[in-house]
Parts: structure tokens; C-alpha cells; sequence
DNA sequence: CTTGTACCCTGACCGC
DNA sequence: TGCGGTCAGGGTACAA
């Protein structure tokens, strides 16, 4: 999915529109999109009378808290997208609408999502807990210090690419943004977690909140699916200094990116100045 | 326990 | 124009 500066950006754009509202109605095209144990029916007949208190975020989680006290748990992953209409969206932002939902304002939220690698449950607090007890630490709070990622570092044999995307471990990070932070902490990927020197875990850290904030602050990175509520394109796809970079000199240091594969994933790293 | 792989799904793109 | 292969920002179940 997009990662979590994307995931904060229509968290962002949401908040402000469904806070508050009740919703009034729910229209599920594709059952596959809601997770087990919920169903599309369970789904749509809990819903249907709720009203929305918060919207909220937690690694790349989306959450709706409801009035009654549960949540409904959202994951765009790879290609899920929202758009709140009216006006009605332009057709080429709802080619593949897996759900609907009607609020008391008179306008709908649209679930768009061509391959259905997102979607919905249903939790109870409880059930929320124990999903949560299984994430990193979120790592623009404050709570993520050097000091925290060091010693998270040092009980891992993975390589660090790895060991980033791992949300066990942090919370939030995905492919592009695992390449971008490496590259600004001058780390080679392929180097195990647990090797990398006290300077280098200094250097990650502070880039991993880096780039994580000057992506939010560009509202995320569009290669080719990503996009906000209704539509908007996010602009730190300009910025990359890595990912996608291929052959390209390294604006460092000249040297070409390089790509290989991790974990069967994509990692661009510059093979001059990240070693 | 840890780490890596296959798979879910569709569409865009490339080379033939 | 069509066809097959590859790849895509994620997460999970399962194997080693």
C-alpha cells in the first residue's frame, strides 16, 4: 500500500469530511475485500446507523472509530483509493468501486481498489489490541529513538532492507521509503541489521523520520496508482533519491543506482556511497 | 524463534 | 494486433 506518509495523507483528507457523520447505508460489489471473520453482509448490516468519532492512524492501518465502540479497520495496500462524491467522481477514479458507503450528509465514500488486495474489518476493541500488539513502533513519534532502533537492530540477522519492511519491527515503512532512508543514511541494503555500527544507527534513524516527513509534506509519492481523496497525485516521487533510479547517477556521489532483489521486492541502492 | 518464498489480484508495459 | 512474460507502493500463511 502506500506507506505511511500516503496513508496519513487520506487519513488527512478524510478526518475533517467523515468526523461526525453517520452512515447511513453500505453497498459491498466485491465480498473479497472484506476480511475474515467479517463478511460483506456482517459488514454492511453493522455499519448501516453508525456514526464515525474519529478517524485515525496507525501504521499503514486506517481507522474509523464508530460510536459504538468498534472499529473498522481499513488496508489499501497496493491499489485501494478513496473518493467522496458528491459531485460525482470522474469514471476514470471508479473503474473498480469494491464498496460504498452512503452518509447523513447526503454524500457517499467510494472504496476503489482494481486489485482487491485491500480492505475492511470489523473489530472490537479488543481485537484491535491484540492486532496492534503485533506493530513496530510508529516511527515519527517521539517515542522512536536512536536508542529503540538500535537495540531492535541488534537482535536481527536480516538484512536491514529486510529488517525495514518488517512491521513487527517498525511500523509504517515500505518498499520505496526502506530504499529512500538508506540512501540518505549511506547504508548498503544488503548489510544485516544487526551489523550496522553506532554512527550508522544514529544516521538511519534520523533519516527514516526524514524522509517520512518530507514525504508527508509533499502528501506522499504517485509512481502509478497512489493517489489521495478525490484524486490528488502526491508530489515526493520528485524527490526520490533512490527508488525507481535504475541506471541513473546517484545525485551524491555520480555513481549508478542499482537495483536487485531482496526478499523478492525491488531495493535501489547507489553503489558508491551507500557501503 | 527467525528468515525467505509463494500467493492473493489486475493492469501496464516490453519484446517478439 | 496479439501473446507471453515481468513487474507493481502489501501482508499473510507456510516452509525451511
Amino acid at each position: 500500500m502506500p506507506e505511511l506518509p500516503e496513508v496519513e495523507t487520506i487519513r488527512c483528507d478524510l478526518a475533517p469530511e467523515l468526523t461526525g457523520r453517520r452512515i447511513v447505508a453500505v453497498r459491498v460489489h466485491k465480498p473479497d475485500i472484506v476480511l475474515s471473520p467479517t463478511s460483506a453482509q456482517r459488514l454492511t448490516r453493522a455499519l448501516a446507523g453508525e456514526r464515525i468519532v474519529e478517524v485515525s492512524r496507525r501504521a499503514k492501518n486506517l481507522l474509523f472509530r464508530l460510536d459504538s465502540g468498534r472499529l473498522l479497520l481499513t488496508q489499501v495496500r497496493m491499489t485501494g483509493r478513496f473518493v467522496l462524491g458528491p459531485p460525482l467522481p470522474a469514471r476514470s477514479e471508479l473503474k473498480h468501486v469494491a464498496a460504498e458507503f452512503d452518509l447523513d450528509d447526503g454524500r457517499t465514500l467510494y472504496y476503489d481498489d482494481v486489485r482487491r488486495l485491500g480492505g475492511f474489518t470489523l473489530l472490537s476493541e479488543g481485537e484491535w489490541s491484540v492486532w496492534e500488539a503485533r506493530l513496530g513502533p510508529e516511527p515519527l513519534e517521539e517515542d522512536f529513538t536512536a536508542r529503540l532502533l538500535a537495540d531492535r537492530l541488534s537482535r536481527s540477522r536480516a538484512p536491514i532492507k529486510s529488517f525495514l519492511l518488517d512491521q513487527r519491527r517498525i511500523a509504517g515503512i515500505g518498499n520505496i521509503y526502506a530504499s529512500e532512508a538508506l540512501h540518505r543514511a549511506r547504508v548498503d541494503p544488503r548489510r544485516t541489521a544487526g551489523s550496522l555500527k553506532p554512527l550508522e544507527v544514529t544516521r538511519l534513524h534520523r533519516a527514516i523520520r526524514a524522509v517520512l516527513r518530507d514525504a508527508l509534506a509533499g502528501s506522499g509519492t504517485t509512481l502509478r496508482d497512489y493517489r489521495a481523496v478525490n484524486g490528488r497525485s502526491g508530489r515526493f516521487q520528485n524527490s526520490l533519491r533512490a527508488y525507481g533510479r535504475e541506471g541513473e547517477p546517484c545525485r551524491r556521489c555520480r555513481s549508478r543506482v542499482r537495483r536487485i532483489v531482496q526478499a523478492g521486492r525491488s531495493t535501489f541502492y547507489c553503489s558508491g556511497c551507500q557501503s
